[in-house]
DNA sequence: ATTGTAAACGAAAATCATTTTCGTTTATAG
DNA sequence: CTATAAACGAAAATGATTTTCGTTTACAAT
């Protein structure tokens, strides 16, 4: 956790026990989380919380590049902890909600492609892959 | 115009004066368009449009593959025309909107790499490249 | 330890994109 | 021309997310 605290130090963010719970149910799981969801967690150890810090919190920590976002159809947000810097994308399982970190990044050759067939410059890209588990596909 | 037609037809949708000029809206252009702009433009022909209606043709536009959504940081809804079958992914122009195809798919082998570093079966994936266009960058 | 200060917080309200409801109108097949 | 399912508009509802603002807290400097 320690790296954690640092990045926040680094951001001029305090050291919050909200922030620090958060961090502590979100480390604990593999799987990625609503705002409400993480509310509910939080609840069990705070009598007073607000919503609204657990979405201030959670877009901070995307900011400093603590948690990353998916994508799903129902436009909400969800957040999952990965914090690793390199080029990389995300399975996600559809039944259990975990989160895998996949090492591959086709964007050289992407780039190349999209230069060729449209002169166009690609800049940034987003890939995310769905589907069952280990676990998940064994049961 | 015949092609979207006939896929109104298969699915017992009406061709209606709303879904024809939505549909020659889209047409026209290569952006990529929110309800809002869809609804300003209907009603430069339509005295009384109502912007549910708007939602509502996007979305069965949408389920029966006449149009595809983007994904966007502010989770809008945002779509443009593009009903070709093929598996393909889109390039998005993030100064003019434009949307092209880009004939490229490398899921099979994200499908095997996926199965070889995590055990879990892939089943569907989304990526979306964003940039410049060809016009964009040379202006 | 005390204190100053910026950051964090909670409660309540606001925002605002999207959806639902429902009574009326329209497209189209027979 | 009718019948009927589909489509529509207006108005209201929904619900996730954000804003506001007065109070509290973390923490670094005294
Ligand atoms: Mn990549
Ligand atoms: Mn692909
Ligand atoms: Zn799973
Ligand atoms: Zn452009």
């Amino acid at each position: 956790m320690n790296k954690y605290y640092e990045m926040l130090k680094q951001q001029n963010l305090k050291k919050t026990p909200k922030r620090v719970e958060i961090l502590r149910i979100m480390k604990q799981s593999t799987s990625y989380f609503s705002p409400l969801e993480i509310w509910d967690l939080l609840k069990e150890k705070f009598q007073k919380v607000g919503l609204p810090t657990v979405y201030r919190i959670l877009q901070q920590f995307q900011e400093i590049g603590i948690v990353s976002s998916i994508q799903k159809d129902n436009n909400q947000l969800y957040y999952f902890l990965c914090s690793i810097r390199q080029d990389h994308h995300h399975f996600i399982c559809r039944k259990c909600h975990k989160v895998s970190c996949v090492q591959y990044c086709d964007f050289d050759n992407i780039k190349q492609l999209v230069e060729d067939q449209l002169g166009s410059k690609a800049e940034t890209h987003f890939l995310q892959i769905e589907g069952l588990c280990k676990e998940c596909r064994e049961s």
